[in-house]
DNA sequence: AATCCAACGATTTTT
DNA sequence: TCGTTGGATT
């Protein structure tokens, strides 16, 4: 930094450069050659992006048409969008800013017939994937028991992440996959896609490789166009996208990389940190900027983080910091089990709002989403409000997937994945046998299912009813697809979807879920009005529908570690640090070492999304798929710098002179790790024993001194309710002992802990 | 073709 | 434990 030349001030500051810290300066006015900018969590990054576009244009380096912005998501190059012309004032027309998907799916409608599809293609979802695949395995006589074609999707799409084509790839590269027919399988597939005219996400950016490979004038093309590049989130990039980037850039060299390797989460989907850690080898020559200046987060919660991911090997390595001062260091809570891991939470965020802090500032953070439902309850119970963000997608929804069918083989008749799933729904009568049918026939006669269909309605081959049905079926579709040139879309989408009948089937089911689709196909049709036709409409769903995210509005947010990434929030709770759990056992088999550093890196995410308040929660008892197990406190607890931690201790496991007495708090979580660990042996598959009061379990660590029931919680003649052996009876009570008649078990002797009152049994 | 039960198996997610 | 899925049954 000190070697960098005081710039003359010839020139006033432009004041969009005003207020940038010097790396901030650095990373927006560094224009030709590699760049790679650190960002640190919390340190600017948006800021930056946008001000160095809008500088690049503003010092007409380039004009819009010129620029290459990448994003990962919809969401990201959205906010980018309107952030530039916010900056600019103006509407960012005809700039080339979006996500790797959808600019390369720009990319291969300008070039479709170098790799034999039509320009007009249609982007398959992981649905259709799914259903092509399960064909081809009938097809080749392969047991997809043992072979799900969700595995060998995901071989597929990890080949693809690293831009391997079949003619890359020896048949034993594959293992014993698919019976080593696996190759073979995948050549059978892209085959199969660039017969129906279709690709997959991640053929989308293969195809645009094998076109810049092969055709050196379309690729100089692109090269003489995009001046310069800038990429968000390159920590993210897989090695597909990585050779996408270097092509395009290999001419100028004007690469401006922006990325965290600390917040590299997405691994295990085929992202290659390793692409951040190798920039400068890549690119000789390249400026390292580094954003190291936070300003999100406090001081104790920014020390907490950088010691946690200063464990991980492999970094490039920077020291966030921070002009805030301390604020409230990271709390640390033991818990006995998740239902009061969701209790205490519960107290904690009223206790917040007391404060001042609304709901709307709070936010959950867990591993996996299974993990929200205990809060979920909890939180009901309280009346407290909340929003669980994730789930399924707009997009994603059957009754979307359906309707954007039937608008698919309107404009494509020869859109068989569409033609498939449509023409049973509603329902048609067409069931297995008569599918096979019109398989037979369309590849008889080599011609798509609705042209076969069509055939075969003018033939007695098919049963007369079907032969109605399904006659009735192709001569809407045709008259739909004539009235395309006369009547508005979203007109022809509300015909489409009354005349098929789709509407009504919905508005005859009973189910509650019922309504909701109803008023998502609205949406859907009012969706359609922001596009020129439903062709236009169709070329983009596929890629930049995003979910209809509510407004966040004073509630909790419940979410994933995984899609906190980019999002801040006052106060963040962080449950379920446990081993096992987080981090996640099977990462850890699956990935070993590198796994581990990845959960690492998501917990540093998780614990940099707080700007005042994190709250770290451990279990000492959880329930993994209805058994209790005794679990032990995630590695992460003990690898956060104790000057940066607020163990609270006061309820629950520890008794508070424990935790103050003991000579440092990591001795203390060693022990109990050790004692978990026997306490683990014991205690698999059982019940989890109840905190009763004053009860000591196993050693005097274990001393509970708070919480006491309200009353004795087990009285002769109490209904009671055992994991193991059932509804019973209370008969005997001597201290923690109890008799019980079981209703089925008979008279058994057990410790009052492994029984529940039986009216919360459900 | 619809419905019912048993078996299974269960991260993280975007496009 | 619980939701999904596929086979079997009607």
């Amino acid at each position: 930094m000190t070697d960098q030349p005081t710039r003359p001030l010839a020139t006033a500051t432009p004041p969009y450069l005003a207020g940038l810290n010097p790396p901030q300066r650095q990373a927006v006015e560094t224009l030709d050659g590699p760049v790679l900018v650190l960002s640190g969590a919390g340190t600017g990054k948006t800021r930056v992006l946008t001000t160095r576009l809008a500088h690049l244009l503003l010092t007409r380096r380039a004009s819009p048409w010129q620029i290459l912005a990448v994003t990962f998501t919809n969401k990201a190059a959205r906010e980018m969008r309107e952030r530039v012309s916010a900056l600019l004032g103006t509407a960012t027309e005809g700039w080339w800013m979006g996500t790797f998907h959808s600019l390369a799916a720009r990319i291969l409608r300008e070039n479709a017939d170098l790799v034999g599809l039509k320009s007009n293609f249609t982007i398959l979802d992981t649905d259709d994937q799914i259903r092509l695949l399960k064909q081809l395995l009938a097809a080749d006589g392969i047991d997809d028991k043992k072979w799900p074609a969700r595995v060998i999707a995901g071989v597929i799409d990890r080949w693809k992440d690293r831009g391997l084509t079949p003619d890359k790839l020896k048949p034993e590269d594959a293992g014993d996959v698919a019976g080593g027919r696996m190759v073979a399988l995948y050549r059978a597939y892209r085959e199969r896609l660039i017969a129906l005219n279709a690709c997959d996400f991640g053929d989308l950016l293969l195809h645009n490789l094998t076109i810049f490979l092969t055709d050196d004038e379309v690729l100089k093309g692109y090269q003489r166009r995009f001046r310069y590049i800038l990429v968000d989130e390159y920590q993210d990039t897989n090695v597909a996208q990585y050779q996408w980037l270097r092509l395009l850039a290999q001419a100028h060299r004007n690469l401006c990389c922006v990325g965290d390797d600390d917040q590299s989460i997405y691994g295990w989907r085929g992202a290659e940190v390793g692409n951040i850690l190798r920039f400068e080898a890549d690119f000789p020559g390249a400026a390292v900027v580094r954003l190291e200046q936070n300003y999100r987060s406090s001081g104790h919660i920014l020390g907490a983080a950088a010691g946690l991911i200063a464990q991980n090997r492999g970094r490039l390595g920077k020291t966030l910091w921070t002009a805030a001062d301390g604020g409230e260091k990271v709390r640390v809570r033991a818990l006995w089990d998740g239902e009061e891991e969701a209790r205490w939470v519960g107290e904690e965020i009223e206790a917040l709002q007391r404060r001042g802090i609304g709901a709307g500032q709070v936010a959950i953070l867990v591993r996996a989403g299974f993990q929200t439902r205990e809060f979920e309850e909890r939180f009901i119970t309280l009346g407290l409000p909340y929003r669980v963000v994730g789930g399924p997608r707009f997009y994603e929804r059957q009754e979307i997937r359906d309707a954007l069918a039937y608008f698919r083989l309107v404009v494509s008749p020869a859109d068989d994945l569409a033609f498939e799933r449509i023409i049973n729904v509603p329902r048609r009568g067409v069931g297995t046998a008569a599918m096979q049918q019109l398989h037979t026939t369309a590849r008889t006669l080599g011609v798509p299912l609705a042209e076969a269909t069509a055939l075969l309605c003018g033939t007695d081959e098919l049963k007369p009813k079907l032969r109605q049905t399904l006659r009735q079926l192709m001569t809407d579709l045709a008259r739909w697809r004539d009235r395309m040139a006369t009547l508005h879309h979203t007109d022809l989408a509300r015909v489409i979807l009354d005349e098929s009948g789709y509407t009504a089937m919905w508005q005859a089911d009973r189910s509650p879920e019922a309504p909701g689709r109803l008023e998502n196909l609205k949406e859907l049709v009012a969706a359609l009005a922001d596009f020129e036709n439903l062709q236009g409409f169709l070329e983009h769903v596929a890629l930049v529908m995003d979910a209809n995210e509510q407004a966040p509005g004073d509630q909790v947010t419940l979410m994933t570690l995984h899609g906190a990434k980019g999002l801040e929030f006052d106060v963040v709770f962080l449950p379920g640090w446990e081993e096992g759990i987080f981090p996640s056992q099977r990462t850890l088999d699956e990935s070993g070492i590198a796994g581990l550093e990845e959960e690492r890196r998501l917990a540093y995410v998780g614990l940099t999304r707080a700007r005042r308040l994190a709250l770290v929660s451990h279990a000492a008892n959880r329930r993994v798929y209805g058994t209790f197990q005794s679990t032990l406190p995630s590695r992460f607890v003990d690898e956060m710098p104790k000057a940066h931690l607020e163990i609270v201790a006061d309820a629950g496991l520890f008794g508070g002179a424990h935790a103050s007495t003991a000579p440092g708090f990591g001795g203390l979580y060693r022990a109990f790790n050790e004692m978990g660990a026997a306490h683990a042996r014991t205690q698999q598959g059982r019940a989890a024993p109840r905190p009763a009061e004053g009860r000591i379990i196993e050693g005097r660590a274990f001393e509970v001194v708070q919480r006491p029931r309200p009353s004795a919680p087990f009285a002769r003649g109490a209904r009671v309710f055992h994991q193991k052996f059932g509804y019973g009876t209370v008969a005997v009570v001597e201290d923690d002992k109890l008799e019980i008649d079981f209703d089925v078990a008979g008279r058994k002797k057990v410790i009052d802990s492994f029984v529940k009152p039986a009216a919360e049994a459900r």
